[in-house]
DNA sequence: TTATTTAGTTAGTATAAACTAACGTTTGTT
DNA sequence: AACAAACGTTAGTTTATACTAACTAAATAA
């Protein structure tokens, strides 16, 4: 069967990346207003992250990717940024294209998503 | 939150079209064997379907898609020839191109779908 | 005819991922 | 000092989906 086992996490990471690029530190808190999650999901959630060491929590409460973390929220966003871009390209509206890379972006492979870059005069 | 709410329903209903392709009659044991899943997995998947009028039943145990069932299938199965002839026009190899496909297929909006279609030079 | 295989069902289990509700801590306000 | 707001955590619930185990019923074979 599909497990989807990563889909949640990465989305999780690519968000905290997201986050740290227009906040000074991100907290749960900021996570669960970005995904529109409640803070109780968010935080089970960060549980999990810690124990796969793809994050570390500082006593006040700021996340922070490791590089494990990092490796996965970095892949996972430029998949986003790439598809998103890509599709607008095509034709698609702008949300449309940005909510199918986010759900294509977890399930594509990398020899697939490779393919699709060469193919795709970068750049313009 | 992401629903997935149908990715199961709709990979239950192409294999039936598939299948029904390449078999005289479609049993619930003819999907367990095609999926991989057990065929209490099945059938409890078969009464939901037949919930949702997606098919209906014989008495002899053959199943078959509604309407509504088929016009998902075809979707569907459309969705999946034509992403995996895509990835493999690109370079990606059979097995990861139907893999990914099978992923997308689910994923994917109309929108973004047709796009992609327009896109690409049809019929070579 | 008994025994075996095949097909389908049901009940209960497991996991992932969200949720609500309730609680503790800290911080800020009056 | 006392109360309220903000943040995080925990416990327990829900839903979707697959699983195992155990059962029935029908079909086939010894």
């Amino acid at each position: 069967m599909r497990t989807f086992g990563n889909e949640s996490a990465e989305n999780y990471l690519e968000a905290i990346l997201v986050l740290s690029k227009k906040l000074p530190v991100v907290r749960s808190v900021d996570i669960a207003n970005e995904l529109g999650f409640k803070k109780s999901s968010v935080s089970v959630a960060m549980k999990n992250l810690r124990e796969k060491k793809h994050i570390t929590v500082s006593e006040a409460g700021f996340i922070f990717l490791t590089d494990s973390g990092r490796e996965i929220a970095e892949m996972i966003y430029e998949r986003h940024e790439f598809l998103t871009d890509w599709l607008i390209k095509l034709g698609v509206s702008e949300e449309t294209a940005s909510e199918d890379a986010c759900r294509i972006e977890h399930v594509i492979s990398s020899e697939s998503f490779e393919a699709i870059k060469r193919h795709v005069p970068s750049g313009q």
